[in-house]
DNA sequence: CGACTCCTTGAACACTATCAAGACAGGTGG
DNA sequence: CCACCTGTCTTGATAGTGTTCAAGGAGTCG
């Protein structure tokens, strides 16, 4: 939940109805101007859900844009007869919904209760008009997820399971450090079937992959939900670093 | 090559140095002004490259944009170990090196012998801070992209080689139509590798897949690049319209 | 404590990969 | 003009990685 607490009064809580989060965390307001924040925070608003609800569905108009401030979601995509792919993952800091494109690409559950904040995505629009640099923001995260699509595309295409789950591994590791948060013990709030779904496998192989990093010793379990990497430089080995 | 012949003069002849390709037939003009259509058209150089040529490496410092105007490219990453994920086709009218980041994502060949307009970065960037309108374009770009990327991730994530071949197929045949060019037989400029390398497969399973098209008369092959859609329904329902 | 979901493990199978060889096509040089 | 050469494509036989089907174990919540 890293709630940051600071010695100034909070903008948003002074400006928005957004009270459970800091516009500042976002990271879309890196370079922006105190007004321009102040301007952003006034359309935004609070959305709380509980885990397994649904946030967005594929194909619906693509009204909100939102922003995850806690908790954790799953974007996927259904084929006709039930396969499902998870699409990615969200945490706190991500978004959710921003494209120009007229209806939501994938459907997103939360998968542990969340708190988010949702723009309307026409004023979103008409505040990018005025500033440019909130343009410029969405953009550049836009080509870092293309750049993090195309290594899943890699992922997906070339590597084994072992090489899978070693590469998802890592890539929860490197988001908690983005995140400000300790690398080492891995929070996994998905399930094994959210992992299988988004790793092309399915869950009984994530499962005994999983076993088989812990044979090794390349890995432990803490508690339900995190796991410690032990033998940092052999899991990157099979993970490939690109 | 699909050459417009104008009655009016050119404008990209008549002002850049770029004279092989049309400016206004680039997808990023549409809604561009003429005086802006003339201040991007004069940063703008030509370059022609044979098939097989490299255009840009994976890594390598991105200093330049480039879009293309004639033949078709493949765009790839490496594993360590040799292993290749092709990450797409570019044909003409489609971007290359357009993000965000400061070193090319993947690797980008000519597959056919090209003609590219190319951009330097620093001047487009310049540009896109004048012209609001440019940024946009982009910025739309960049979201269909990672839309077409979410479906090639379901498809290697959960579909079969017969699905995904289809898939393919249908994709090429799409890409054509938007370029106003005949949807049906479809140009493959593709080896059966790089197809391989794109779906996830195996020369082997592309050509066995192709081979058993052709056996349930869903496809035929009218030469060594050409491919004739025999049954666009059957071959629809394998690919699973998303 | 029981019902639920999630996770793990086992055994058999299937799809696709691998290894191998031959067919075809396009281009080159004698 | 034809033989050759090279790369690409096709086809076959076999093997392997991951799936499927099945059941039991573990943790959680009412």
């Amino acid at each position: 939940m890293q709630q940051h607490v600071s010695g100034e009064t909070s903008v948003a809580a002074m400006h928005s109805p957004c009270d459970d989060c800091d516009i500042r965390d976002l990271a879309i307001c890196g370079t922006l101007r105190v007004d321009e924040v102040q301007r952003l925070s006034r359309i935004m608003t609070s959305v709380e859900l509980a885990a397994g609800d649904t946030i967005v569905d594929e194909g619906e108009p693509s009204d909100f844009v939102y922003t995850l401030t806690s908790g954790a979601v799953r974007l996927y995509k259904l084929l006709a007869d039930g396969r499902r792919s998870v699409t990615g993952f969200l945490f706190p800091g991500d978004f959710l919904g921003v494209s120009m494109q007229d209806i939501y690409g994938s459907s997103a559950e939360a998968i542990t209760p969340v708190t988010l904040c949702r723009f309307q995505r026409t004023e979103l629009e008409a505040l990018m008009m005025d500033i440019p640099t909130l343009e410029r923001r969405l953009f550049a995260r836009a080509t870092e997820e293309i750049q993090l699509m195309q290594e899943q595309i890699v992922l997906l295409g070339r590597k084994t399971a072992a090489e899978r789950v070693a590469s998802f591994l890592r890539s929860l590791a490197q988001r908690q450090e983005k995140r400000h948060l300790p690398a080492n013990p891995v929070t996994v709030p998905m399930t094994r079937t959210d992992i299988a779904d988004y790793l092309g496998l399915t869950t009984e192989t994530v499962s005994r992959t999983i076993t088989q990093f812990k044979t090794k010793e390349l890995i432990s379990i803490e508690n339900g939900s995190r796991i410690r990497i032990l033998d940092e430089d052999q899991l990157d080995d099979l993970a490939e670093a690109i």
